[in-house]
DNA sequence: GTAATAATTCTATAATATTGGAAATGTAAT
DNA sequence: ATTACATTTCCAATATTATAGAATTATTAC
């Protein structure tokens, strides 16, 4: 992951409405949602729930798969994992510290 | 964690130099790390870096103690391991789906 | 092929954040 | 107390991002 990367994919979270449109595909990553469902849960303009998740998709976080006339967001968890360990790399200078995310983390989340 | 709090977290973070910044004194977690130390690695006004290093104090991603006239930077650890568990709270409604961030997670984490 | 539904793109406006020079504050040395 | 140094605050110009109505595209049903 590098910088640009992860700025984009901080920034996309970093604005309320938008968190919690991701956190919603979050929990319902196994059906995945439709736009249409998030706008009747959160109750956001199409027009702008849409705008939404293009910055998601865009920044890597989310992507979508098409069923019929609905578009099906779900999360793209290994890009989140390497988001997550971006945050904490080389923490420390390496050195352990009892601080360092990385070096507790299994597998699937370095 | 509440939205609003993770929201300023990722917003600070949201940007290439703050995270440069962020990233740089999270590497130095150790000694801590000094604005001039900053500003000589990083290479930003003095002006323009305080107000990124405000930035991320006030979102609680680090603080700063002070040593003589000197300000020391230091990750705040709890609270980035808390805002990382915030993403994948709740994942998948609970289920376990080989994709829950926070199944994997050890206790420091969690 | 016409109508209906799902979602997106277009667009202008409004709101918010970033930048950095100059001035101010806090701390320490002489 | 005067000087020097580290850092912050002030401020106004600039740049970036969000909002949502209207128009458009894509897909399906009749």
């Amino acid at each position: 992951m590098k910088n640009p990367q992860a700025t984009a994919a901080f920034s996309a979270l970093g604005h309320e409405p938008r968190l919690n449109v991701f956190r919603l595909i979050v929990q319902r990553a196994n059906k995945g949602v439709t736009p249409s469902e998030i706008t009747e849960l959160l109750g956001l303009p199409a027009a702008t729930l849409s705008f939404h998740l293009k910055e998601l998709s865009h920044a890597g976080l989310i992507h979508a798969t098409r069923d019929g006339r609905q578009l099906i967001y779900r999360p793209q968890f290994e890009f989140v994992d390497a988001l997550i360990s971006f945050l904490s790399e080389n923490c420390c200078g390496g050195t352990p510290c009892g601080l360092t995310a990385t070096a507790a983390l299994p597998k699937r989340l370095k």
